[in-house]
DNA sequence: TAGATTGTTAATCGATTAACAATC
DNA sequence: TAGATTGTTAATCGATTAACAATC
């Protein structure tokens, strides 16, 4: 298998979605062309994004949706269900909880934890949200790969220096707070909601001025 | 002003938030190689980002904080206040309007709609949250850019035509339905939040793999 | 066979990095 | 003046697009 650049990987979930929506509808088959329209993309771009992972195309038919899909699966390590806890349990940790991770085969969500006293007890999904200052002693009998991190950016410092401290090396960050900066040989995946929202503004700006 | 490359766009929101940060706390000058180490960057990429916006350096100084602040944020319009209605007043919409929307000059959210009757009358903030039936008398008297839409997946194709129908041509969409697709002359700026979650998981599987 | 579509090479395009004179 | 740092050009690198023979 040939390396797999960079922007190859951050289209890769896209065709996992998409392929996996023609698998459920049990479509076999389908071309570079399909797939780009879908991804807003070339036909070229597409063979030559496949082409770096083994062959699963047939001229004149095109790919077989199972087996590539299977494929950018295995690549992607879905189905890993890599062991992962969540601090914060507001509006944006249980829409999280809920909507995403619980929905999502990559991770299983093992732990919540709130410093709130008042939610202490409560669930999210079939899990009692937990106090963070039981983090500790819960992934000492749990092992953990990953923290989902939906507290405010002014708690993050002192948090991940525990998370990091038990061995935590993976984070889900949804604060402002650059963990990037604070540790090394980390892996942070940064959800920077207001940056997507001043792209849009951005983007409705350009427009309203070549009006 | 020469023309800015996609790629510098991408990087301008975090410019942005870095340099306000800066500004905050009276920094005056700043240098291309602090500004790329902040955004794991080289100062060679800060330079080349940077000129092509106007001259805010001063070599053996650096440049000036908030002369460069205020030209970044007059490119991406913060500060248009782009009147914006939120649909879905579930844990996620609350959370993206209480923790995004309401913290952010570029857009005022002016509207919050749910078809839950349970919830019709309860406030966000200071809104109150109207039933989906009335988007379009609330936007015939009041003129809204773009649409916040919170719901899911299988709401969005009829949402997203009511809307288009009064004249929404922009969308912050955290649903998987591709409204690219759907519609043309529309901007989507779509949170794939399931897709950073995959894109996680691949990274934790290619170090492992890497071991 | 004719039509469709892949796999792959080559050409183009754009983005990043390196280098250094200019200048504060 | 010496040190720091920009602005800008040139070199490199990587990603996208085009083209077409191979083949189902």
């Amino acid at each position: 298998m040939k390396s797999i650049s960079s922007s190859v990987i951050r289209r890769l979930p896209r065709y996992y979605r998409f392929l996996s929506e023609l698998d459920k509808k049990g479509i076999q088959h389908v071309s570079s062309r399909e797939l780009a329209k879908r991804m807003c993309s070339t036909a070229s771009q597409v063979r030559q994004d496949f082409n770096c992972f083994g062959e699963f195309g047939q001229q004149g038919i095109g790919y077989n949706v199972k087996k590539l899909k299977d494929e950018i699966e295995n690549i992607l390590g879905i189905k890993c269900h890599y062991r992962a806890i969540l601090i914060g349990a507001g509006n944006i940790g249980t829409a999280i909880a809920n909507q995403v991770v619980f929905e999502n085969k990559c991770f299983d969500l093992v732990g919540v934890f709130d410093k709130d006293e008042a939610k202490i007890g409560q669930k999210i999904g079939e899990l009692d949200i937990l106090h963070t200052d039981d983090i500790e002693s819960f992934c000492s009998i749990n092992a953990i790969v990953t923290a989902i991190l939906c507290v405010p950016k002014s708690e993050v410092e002192e948090l991940s220096e525990r998370l990091y401290n038990i061995g935590i090396r993976s984070f889900w960050n949804f604060s402002h707070f650059d963990l990037n900066v604070k540790f090394e040989n980390v892996i942070v995946e940064n959800v920077h909601l207001s940056d997507s929202l001043m792209q849009l503004c951005f983007r409705i700006t350009q427009k309203s001025n070549s009006l």
